[in-house]
DNA sequence: TGAAAGTGGACTTGAACGGTCGTATATTAA
DNA sequence: TTAATATACGACCGTTCAAGTCCACTTTCA
């Protein structure tokens, strides 16, 4: 079906949240996970990959924590998406993992309009970006 | 992730395939599953869901199978997909099995701009009917 | 009557997701 | 220097679901 993960959504609340706070001020993923109620270890994959990304930056040891590393408005949506899924972002097989990868590819007959939804929804991930949903 | 079922291409490889055809000819399951590869007990369950919708229409017995029952041009990609999907199409879970399902609804930030999202993407299947994909 | 077709339920398998645990490492305050 | 606090990271577990398979039944027509 068509389902964001958990994952996706927790990282959008979480990263939602730092950039809420004063830019440039440090929040705690015990802090995150004990506001929405979200496993804290669950929580904290997800915000070592917005980091690894760049979309936001980590300090370690005692008052450490995470805060943004841009400006809200230059973080689409699309980004953060695919800082967390890594692949299998696309629509269909195909378009992420390859054409090799479907057995059906030449004889699909649906790839090409699929292609332009997907391009669709991308178009709508990448233009909404994080100063949208503060 | 945001994936389509495979249920959801088979089912849309077939119904283009029966539109391609003369308006009213029947055309067998086994024929489906064998001219795109796809497995026949899987279409057929995918075609029978699609006939209890109504989208199709199928015929018992020898020298059976399926047909369109409207036109093409009235038969919209969202219809194909919650023929098959049932529920569980949203892209999140509070928007399909209902708020009280989600144990973060309460403080949830995000539902409010993935509901818009949600109605985009719908928007998109709904305006695309299977006149346009043949 | 029998072959060809749809109907429908049970089942298996593998992968993915959500979640948890344990440990290492870095930083800072006392 | 040390203890507390925080991230980093990999391994692990249980459940759910997608995909596919199997089989028994019914309908229809030649
Ligand atoms: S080739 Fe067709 S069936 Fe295969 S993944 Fe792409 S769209 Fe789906
Ligand atoms: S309430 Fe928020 S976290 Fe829960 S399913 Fe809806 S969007 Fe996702």
């Amino acid at each position: 079906m068509i389902r964001l993960s958990k994952r996706v959504e927790y990282g959008l609340i979480a990263i939602r949240h730092i950039a809420t706070k004063p830019a440039g001020e440090i929040v705690t993923a015990k802090e995150i996970a004990d506001t929405y109620g979200i496993p804290y270890e669950l929580l904290s994959k997800v915000l070592q990959k917005l980091t690894k990304s760049g979309l936001i930056s980590s300090h370690q040891g005692m008052r450490g924590g995470y805060a943004l590393a841009r400006a809200p408005a230059e973080i689409p949506v699309s980004l953060i998406i695919s800082a967390i899924e890594g692949t299998r972002q696309a629509i269909v097989q195909c378009l992420s993992e390859g054409p090799q990868t479907c057995t059906v590819f030449t004889v699909c007959t649906i790839k090409s309009p699929l292609t332009k939804v997907q391009a669709n929804i991308e178009r709508a991930f990448s233009t909404m970006n994080l100063s949208e949903i503060v």
